[in-house]
DNA sequence: ACCTGAACACCGTTCAAGT
DNA sequence: ACCTGAACACCGTTCAAGT
């Protein structure tokens, strides 16, 4: 397992080869078969690995909000740090650490007071609001596999792809042409935990009209 | 382009090969590389194909809420019809198809009179809530790849998750067990469009904190 | 200009044979 | 009980050679 983080972390999601696992155990190939079932378990075990650290740490946080906020942080970090988490959590949502995910998310919605049929829709907006971004967060790092200084080499691609977006027909692409300009500076995470703080605070609006 | 969304329609996102499509299309796997750059291109290509109709599709609606909620319902549309539309708009976030829906989704969120610095956020939350969700479906759809009854295939299927589901410590698990009781009766789309909804409202709210 | 199809450099997975 | 490593059945992609 922490072989498998090793590589996956070195090298990226495509250098997790069960070759390159077992040269790295300098053994056989086959003999990884003997201890995993195939290579979604691996990385379904390698992503709950780190899933699991984050949810411990983030459960010690005050109110239910703090605690749905710290999760997403943690899950911020832990993607920043491990792109392939990225991944792999948008690929498979049946596996054990987006089962772990929900259960984190939940019992801090029923926490704070969401009425029982409510809390399904929306604990599934935050988790997937979550997977969304997370699997778009890989897929920049899967562009930058391995770099020195990776937020130098991210803003020159953010720029890159305003300038593209730049050569858009105005007329066709007025919006997009408008996110262009403010591409290249704004900030993952301050996104990521707005888009949270809007899903919650679509929440308390529902739940004041139901409740009124 | 056809005979790709063919291939992928009638067995599924691993069946397109550049060796099946060939077959299908009676020539050689190289002769495609003449009019292709890739894979990824091919993909992306038959992507926007989809996402294109539904977006000029959704675009005649009403209100702006309305045009949104039938881009969202299109969308899902789209891919409970081409589960692989839903695979690959997760997979890679600068294709074309996406930036496609960010234009869609910003230019109704900027006629709803969301201030310019909060439209990212807000058109981002949407979006990757929508592509979250579209990578959830389509993993489902992974699972039971061609079927006569889909319906029956995937409520057979929801019923051993959520069996599977009960199984764990209540302890541990308490929400995840809650959920797991209304899980093979709840309905996808609803779901799709209360996530929608949430943060449209988590939306209205900020706006009218911001402007009393 | 466009097509052919063998060849290359990989994969995940299996399995007879070993210890 | 666990490991070895060749073999199998695939991939995407390239490219000399054709038309």
């Amino acid at each position: 397992m922490e072989a498998a983080i090793e590589i996956l972390d070195k090298n990226g999601e495509d250098a997790l080869t069960f070759r390159a696992l077992a040269a790295h155990l300098e053994t056989g190939s086959g003999a990884i078969y003997w201890h995993v079932a195939d290579k979604d378990y691996l990385l379904a075990a390698a992503t709950d690995h780190i899933v699991a650290r984050v949810m411990a740490d983030a459960a010690r946080g005050s109110s239910p909000r703090d605690v749905i906020r710290a999760m997403a942080n943690g899950l911020f970090d832990a993607i920043d740090g491990h792109p392939w988490v990225g991944g792999q959590l948008s690929r498979n949502p049946w596996q054990y650490a987006v089962l772990r995910l929900m259960e984190g998310i939940g019992s801090q919605v029923q926490a704070l007071g969401v009425p029982e049929r409510a809390q399904f829709n929306v604990v599934t907006a935050l988790l997937s609001f979550m997977l969304g971004l997370a699997g778009q967060y890989a897929a920049g790092a899967r562009l930058f596999p391995r770099d020195a200084d990776r937020a130098e080499v991210r803003k020159a691609h953010l720029g890159a792809v305003a300038a593209k977006w730049m050569e858009l027909d105005p007329a066709e692409h007025p919006f997009v042409r408008q996110v262009a300009k403010v591409l290249p500076e704004h900030d993952d995470r301050e996104q990521f935990l707005a888009g949270i703080d809007l899903i919650l605070a679509g929440m308390e609006s529902i739940q004041k009209l139901g409740a009124p």
